[in-house]
DNA sequence: ATCTTAAACGGACCGCAGTCCGTTTTCATT
DNA sequence: AATGAAAACGGACTGCGGTCCGTTTAAGAT
């Protein structure tokens, strides 16, 4: 399951101990079980996934700092994923498509992830942002579609007004409050996109 | 300060009791004095807001429900001097001005406000959008300005777009993160709104 | 002035995130 | 295999947000 690199001091994270790593392996299946079985991941505390994976409550924090960390790590599977499909995935999303189609099923796939996994996003802190190397990706991937573009401008803050509206406080605003369809909020990304590469 | 209505009925809030009423303001002053006295608004605990005040600690909690209560409280007196510039204050951002003048100045000033308040933003929760009533209000005016500007589309998303870039923790992360001047974060947002009302 | 009652009060109490520190385990070295 | 030091462990402990409930108080009615 975890790969341990073949040459360690390639990597600046200083080798994991064995216990120290079957006991973050069991975290995270402990707290991916405790949400499953309860309703709702603010429901689980951290003392009953310490208890779950049969360790100490120390030893939760020693490896994930903190809730937030835990839940960020448990997100990093899902979003691992989801870049990988936008780096080497099927087109549009993946390689191979108009650098348009590419940008509007990046913000499709963007908006359906978000909303799938936003108790986890939230959970997870930063409060509205995504952690800097999930958002340093997605700013990196859009910039690269703008540039393809040929369009004109800030680039970088342009990117940002782009992905703004794909958070997850936004998008549960529409979606869960104001009660908008999916695929409305989509169209209304889809059309400020094409206004902004036009 | 605090005007009572002449004709309670016609309010649904359904009068506040003397003591009420004065501890509700000493609370506010007291939370904004030791927010004054130490550094940062999380060092003061709900605790500490009661002592100061003069009052037991169930008495914070019935008056705002939570520490985001309280922290809306107090958000809610700049916020609504900040409505007041935009309904009636001087042009550009009050009435007066052109449209495309009026949404810009808007975009500078709502940047420049949202920054100076932004830890009692954070504080005040809802993880990044602000309380329901301040966006209706930000939502609204923004409708407006594009509907006089003949912006065609699905005005109340196209609205939410320009606003979510807005946000705090956008603003932070560009700010106060990557380090961009908050010049450029407006010429950029200026930018972005040139493209849609093209 | 007194009475009634709904509302407000205060502070002991609870649950959970996060810390601390004495004990145990891993693992490289010999 | 023995050893030593760095790292990990566990669970008691702390601090704060939030609740509960017995007591007090404001304010309209008589």
């Amino acid at each position: 399951m975890t790969e341990r690199p073949l040459l360690p001091l390639l990597h600046d994270a200083p080798v994991e101990r064995a216990d120290a790593a079957r006991n973050r392996a069991a975290l995270l299946e402990a707290a991916g079980r405790l949400i499953g079985r309860c309703g709702g991941l603010e429901r689980v505390t951290m003392e009953a996934v310490a208890a779950e994976a049969g360790v100490g409550k120390g030893t939760v924090f020693r490896r994930f700092d903190s809730r937030e960390g835990l839940m960020a790590a448990l997100l990093d599977h899902s979003e691992t994923a989801w870049q990988a499909s936008v780096i080497s995935g099927p087109p549009p999303l993946g390689p191979g498509a108009p650098p348009l189609d590419r940008l509007l099923a990046f913000g499709r796939s963007r908006i359906e992830a978000t909303l799938l996994s936003a108790d986890l996003i939230r959970a997870a802190g930063r409060a509205g942002t995504r952690s800097y190397a999930a958002y340093s990706f997605v700013a990196m991937h859009v910039r690269h579609l703008l540039t393809e573009l040929e369009v004109g401008g800030d680039l970088p803050l342009l990117a940002t007004a782009l992905l703004a509206p794909l958070e997850v406080p936004v998008l549960e605003q529409q979606v869960r409050v104001e009660g908008f369809a999916v695929e409305r909020v989509y169209a209304a990304w889809a059309d400020l996109v094409r206004r902004v590469v036009a």
